[in-house]
DNA sequence: TACCCATGGA
DNA sequence: TCCATGGGTA
């Protein structure tokens, strides 16, 4: 029997949003610990990390670990129609092969269930290691969105170099080079617009583009986010989901084979 | 001859924009009561019957009745060209083949006037007879629109059931299953978020979300919409027009043939 | 399916 | 006036 009270329904609502355009199905695991779910992209490129705790939620009930494979465009079709103030509960029978979602509106007159069928997937969950990064920059979510955005107009792939006095996005492409730096400015008075840059070395990692625009759609879950690099490791998006987890995004970097391809810096 | 001029334009623009999409060609019939319309929609399925009453406009002259047949499409294009505070005069000289609508800015600075072509439609007056319904329910018109938009992204029937405690909207798909209850709740200080359940005797019919969709855009007219149910009578959604009337929508139930296929509660 | 624009609400 | 949402287009 696993029962889930989510008071702040939105959230669930904008985690979804934030990965469905990236994985079509994905097993979600239920524990006493909370409610997660990793995954590979449909191209089997990036990987997606997903953590509600179990104390963010209201209620939160779950007998024995379980695993509930869904079809994400299909559970989020069901979560649009959740108000956004509405309390969702995620209802699963043991042994059933559906999940309930249940919406409940602010003033308890509306109360709405959605059944869904459940799938079986193969789980490939991969045991994420503990890292050490070269460098972590935080920054305003919506400042990283609007660079992947904007140089994903001008090339494919982004060089995300980081330095002491901040950190550089550059890309190239047939119209032209461009490079956007963000120097550190813990000074502001606002904490949330901050750009704050932990860095034990200089680091320069390149990535598609393609992907990185996807992870930006974390960016309505936290005003900041958390990009940690290291040379031969994955990327990590990170965004923090108030007083619940996070969603995480890795992405390796492409291996800079031609240096004209690779410093796009110009 | 006939003038009749309306103060809230706006209100002649939301009317026809709630009307175009379900019907293409209709006879507007004027009379010392009023201005009326009564169509088919395009595929003979749901019918919508409109009444403005003489009194809510400014000015009515009618001297003789008439009925003037129209492109809706065409109509709703010249009325888009009327600004939303604007005044309109629908005017027609007897044995025209035209109509004029006239738009008379709030500062009376701009006056604009649309001659339209009439066109020659067989009409079909039905009469509607007055009926005893089983149930009426009364809810914000804005709650209905989203619950059979929500529905729809499920299945394409929805089952509307009435009890004493609320009206349940159901629907099935491939998917998976949907409820979704309100209770009667008139207690709300805002009456414009109450929904009141009026019902003589328990009653549960399957519509068509494809017209309930198109219904619902008659939302815009109303705070509060009026779904009167009984079995085998067309259902009648209605949106009163302040001061002026009303448009309603009757929409004929399907025939429940397969109990696996009319009982989306599952 | 993803991006952009237009529209309606806060 | 700005933001968010929904619909249309590429």
């Amino acid at each position: 029997m696993l029962e889930l009270r989510l008071v702040q329904g939105s959230l669930l609502k904008k985690v979804m949003e934030a990965i469905k355009d990236l994985v079509n199905d994905a097993n979600f695991d239920c524990s006493a610990t909370g409610f997660s779910l990793q995954a590979m992209d449909s191209s089997h490129v990036a990987l997606v990390s997903l953590l509600l705790r179990s104390e963010g939620f209201e209620h939160y009930r779950c007998d024995r670990n379980i695993s509930m494979g869904m079809n994400l465009n299909n559970m989020s079709k069901m979560l649009k129609c959740a108000g956004n103030d509405d309390i969702i509960t995620i209802k699963a029978d043991d042994g059933s092969d559906t999940v309930t979602f249940m919406f409940e509106s602010p003033t308890q007159d509306k109360i709405s269930d959605f059944e869904m069928k459940l799938m079986d997937i193969d789980s490939e969950h991969l045991g994420i290691p503990e890292a050490e990064y070269h460098a972590i920059v935080r920054m305003p979510s919506a400042e990283f969105a609007r660079i992947c955005k904007d140089l994903s107009s001008i090339g494919d792939t982004v060089v995300i170099s980081v330095s002491k006095e901040g950190v550089k996005f550059s890309t190239r492409g047939d119209i032209g080079t461009a490079n956007i730096v963000c120097r550190q400015n813990t000074t502001v008075d606002k904490p949330e617009e901050a750009t704050i840059i932990e860095m034990n070395e200089p680091v320069s990692l390149t990535f598609a583009l393609r992907y990185m625009n996807s992870f930006t759609k974390g960016t309505p879950l936290s005003n900041m986010v958390t990009i940690s690099l290291s040379s031969e490791l994955p990327v990590v998006v990170e965004y923090k989901i108030a007083e619940m987890g996070y969603i995480r995004f890795y992405l390796a970097p492409k291996i800079e084979e031609d240096e004209d391809e690779t410093r796009p810096q110009a």
